[in-house]
DNA sequence: AGCACGCCGACT
DNA sequence: GTCGGCGTGCTC
């Protein structure tokens, strides 16, 4: 007798747990860990992971596994561990931590089917089920066929058969394949009948050409149609099959071949100790600063070829938005086919497909956002995190993992390097390299010792006393018609994000701040009120600003379709392209608009968020960032962060090839220090200069922080029960944790649903996560049939 | 999540 | 006295 224990697919906290299931004889040792099964549960089939093989169980009614959905588990021990470890570190079930690392493909589609039994006897179910035996759940939903259906179940004529099945699948292809050798067909050319003259046609071409061929190309090639096909099979000269084929998103592009550059001396300082942990198999946590256009790649490129030399696997995280075709390219050019690509914009089928070339072994290098993670190498030689500050590592969602953390985590049990990259690092990275946990690794200079570009701060204060209303400051407009005069390119950078929540004065740049949390209060359309979001502290929206008196006070916030037209009403001569979550929503208009700038169609580039990565191009010598102050004014310890990092990343664009770049800086508060130093480039004055302010605020890297979110549509309960969560949690942790709320969160109702918060900070809280599955255990029937929701993030990223 | 079981109101 | 509303609890 062998029985697996599993996990369902029923995300909820009862069904968090192993079933016992009895495997079928002859499935035994078949059936492994880490394979997906179809199993009963209750009167449903569903889909689950077998976590354990064994022979005993203390469940006396065990049920038998229906069948495997795998010939091979596709998830290996390691990461049957790391999904345990996973769920227990961010608090999420199971079932949720397993999914996430599998490709979406994979997850579980169900499908209810009447089936007949009556085998045909029944002249009423004709009526019903035409001529199948089946009957497709929402097919008779929709005919209200549905009652009488129950009938027939009852009289045992009907039964409800429940399948389990794939999101997607393997693509396969139709192949026609000879039997026969060359001498054989032409045999069999003389044996044909004289008038089958495509059969003759089709022999002759498999003279001519490979073995086995696509039946769609052989049709167009001999311009025959399957009737003839058919025939040749049926006399045993041709075979068809199915071959599994891969989806390749790249399929149509050419890759040049590069070879690894010469190093410069700083690059060579910096890959040694790099090397040193691949060769020798331990595993180092490095954090490589390096200032834009340094030369990071490089080193990546190098140290994984090290890597692929030994035989191991590597894996390369790039940000979302990074991960252009550009930026494949450069890994797709330097190791081939060994390279599989994981992001968003693949279909659910071509991500299955790159997943499978990685689980085969077929790709040594994966290249891919935040779930790539996760990719089933076993032998891995290094991990990779480009811009590892990059806020995208972390998922917003249930399982809220940092891929940080589970970079960190496969490293330390691989025994092999992770690399943590960066122009602007995390200040929890910077930290802990400062600590020594990490070991720090500086570039200082561009590759081509091109300077950095020359940074202006413009004043908007200043021009607005001036009288200069324009969105656009005087410095960065002469300097826009200067490079449309001499034919060069400018990158217009605007922050929509935090759109018009603060109030700002135009006149001093104050903006409202809450007194005891040293964050800018939220303006609350509503309720006509300024709100903190971390405390609850409340004020009225003022008329006048409190510091200069002006009454030039108002909320803040610019789109990118005004200044596209400011700038046709200005420079109408200008050729304009925006970028923004607008124009760039169909798929492949995000690459077809950058194609676009870089083939000279335009003068200006203007964007959000999305043109701050990757623009790598020689003409581009201006940048302008019209309000740098839209990010550093959220409600978010930061804020401050962002707008440095964002600021740094934007200027890097300029200048990058042989014409010097320039960069304007437009701000209402040209003196706060994220600006300031952005302007001059200085990051290790920026980490000092914002540590303090971490450490004034209790907030990582000095503390650790955890989110508490509870959401439902009765504001009562929110609250009440946001309060009894706030009191347990105080009479539980410790006396040096602080906790800040309950409050309402930044957006206090979503779908109609309240929200309401509790913030979490503190040192050392071994017992926490015990404590907040106690919780979750006390609130569960409410979460389950009274649709409440309590989120928690542990190290949140989004305070929301 | 689904689905069955079970206990109260509106109807044949 | 029955049909069906959806609250409650279970699924190896």
């Amino acid at each position: 007798m062998q029985i697996v224990s599993v996990i369902v697919d029923v995300p909820t906290m009862n069904t968090d747990k192993l079933f016992d299931y009895l495997v079928p004889e002859k499935w035994i040792n078949f059936i492994r860990p880490g394979m997906r099964v179809s199993v009963p549960f209750g009167p449903r089939m569903i889909q689950g992971f077998v976590l354990e093989q064994k022979d005993h169980s203390d469940v006396e009614k065990l049920k038998y596994i229906h069948e495997p959905l795998d010939i091979s588990p596709v998830l290996n021990e390691e990461l049957l561990n790391l999904g345990k470890w996973l769920s227990e570190k961010v608090l999420c079930l199971k079932i949720s931590a397993y999914q996430a690392m599998l490709p979406a493909a994979m997850k579980a589609k169900y499908e209810k089917v009447f089936h007949r039994l009556d085998g045909g006897t029944n002249p009423f179910l004709d009526e019903l089920f035409g001529n199948k035996d089946e009957l497709r759940w929402d097919v008779a939903k929709n005919n209200n066929s549905l009652p009488v259906l129950q009938e027939q179940i009852k009289n045992g004529t009907v039964e409800i058969k429940y399948l389990v099945k794939n999101k997607a699948n393997k693509k396969t292809v139709r192949m026609i394949t000879s039997l026969l050798s060359n001498d054989e067909l032409l045999t069999a050319l003389k044996n044909l009948s004289p008038n089958a003259l495509k059969q003759k046609l089709v022999l002759e071409y498999f003279l001519t050409s490979t073995k086995s061929i696509p039946v769609k190309k052989v049709l167009e090639d001999t311009n025959s149609t399957t009737a003839t096909i058919r025939s040749l099979i049926n006399k045993g000269y041709l075979k068809e099959e199915n071959k599994e084929e891969y989806r390749d998103p790249y399929e149509h592009r050419q890759f040049q071949k590069t070879t690894p550059f010469q190093l410069t001396m700083e690059q060579q300082k910096v890959i040694t100790p790099i090397i040193k942990s691949i060769e020798e198999n331990y595993h180092e946590t490095f954090l490589l600063n390096g200032v834009t256009g340094s030369g990071k790649t490089e080193i990546y490129l190098q140290s994984i070829q090290k890597v692929i030399n030994k035989g191991k696997e590597a894996i390369v995280l790039v940000p979302e938005i990074a991960l252009t075709p550009q930026m494949v390219e450069r890994f797709k050019s330097r190791f081939g086919n060994d390279v599989a690509v994981l992001h968003s914009g693949l279909s659910i089928g071509e991500k299955y497909d790159e997943w499978r070339k990685i689980q085969r072994k077929e790709a040594k290098v994966v290249v891919g956002a935040r779930s790539a993670i996760f990719a089933p190498f076993e032998n891995i030689g290094i991990i990779i995190i480009d811009e590892e500050h990059e806020n995208s590592y972390k998922q917003e969602e249930n399982p809220r993992y940092h891929a940080r953390d589970v970079a960190i985590y496969r490293g330390e049990l691989h025994q092999c390097p992770v690399i943590l990259g960066s122009a602007t690092p995390s200040l929890e990275s910077f930290a802990r390299s400062q600590k020594g946990i990490y070991t720090l690794l500086s570039m200082k200079k561009r590759m081509n010792n091109q300077a950095l570009p020359s940074v202006s701060i413009v004043d908007m204060r200043e021009e607005l006393r001036e009288g200069n209303r324009s969105m656009f400051s005087r410095e960065l407009f002469e300097k826009l018609q200067d490079r449309i005069n001499k034919n060069q390119q400018t990158v217009l950078f605007l922050n929509r994000r935090g759109h018009s929540s603060f109030v700002m004065c135009r006149d001093c740049g104050y903006v409202l701040q809450c007194p005891h949390c040293d964050i800018s209060l939220t303006f609350h359309r509503y309720s006509n009120q300024m709100k903190c979001h971390y405390c609850g502290y409340e004020s009225i929206v003022p008329t006048q600003c409190p510091e200069c008196l002006s009454e030039h006070i108002r909320y803040f916030g610019t789109g990118t379709q005004k200044v596209e037209e400011e700038l046709n009403k200005l420079l109408p001569e200008a050729r304009v392209i925006r970028m923004d979550v607008d124009t760039t929503s169909r798929k492949g208009s995000h690459e077809r608009l950058l194609q676009q700038f870089q083939d000279g169609k335009a003068d200006i580039l203007l964007g959000t968020q999305m043109i701050a990565k990757g623009l790598d191009f020689p003409n581009i010598t201006l940048v302008g960032v019209l309000s740098a102050d839209t990010m550093l004014h959220l409600p978010d310890f930061r804020s401050s962060e962002k707008t440095f990092q964002l600021l740094t990343q934007v200027s890097g664009r300029a200048g990058r090839h042989q014409l010097a770049g320039e960069v304007v800086i437009q701000t209402y508060t040209p003196e706060h220090y994220s600006i300031e130093l952005a302007g001059a480039q200085d990051y290790d004055q920026f980490y000092n200069r914002e540590m303090m302010m971490r450490k004034l605020g209790s907030y990582p890297p000095f503390y650790f922080i955890t989110l508490i979110t509870v959401i439902h549509e009765d504001l009562m309960k929110v609250v009440s029960i946001t309060e009894k969560i706030t009191k347990y949690l105080q009479a539980k942790l410790s006396n040096d944790t602080i906790i800040l709320g309950p409050t309402t969160s930044p957006i206090p109702r979503i779908k109609n649903r309240y929200r309401y918060q509790c913030l979490l900070k503190y040192k050392r809280e071994p017992e926490l996560n015990k404590h907040l599955r106690y919780l979750l255990e006390h609130y569960q029937q409410q979460i389950t049939s009274e649709g409440l929701t309590i989120s928690i993030d542990v190290n949140p990223y989004i305070m929301m």
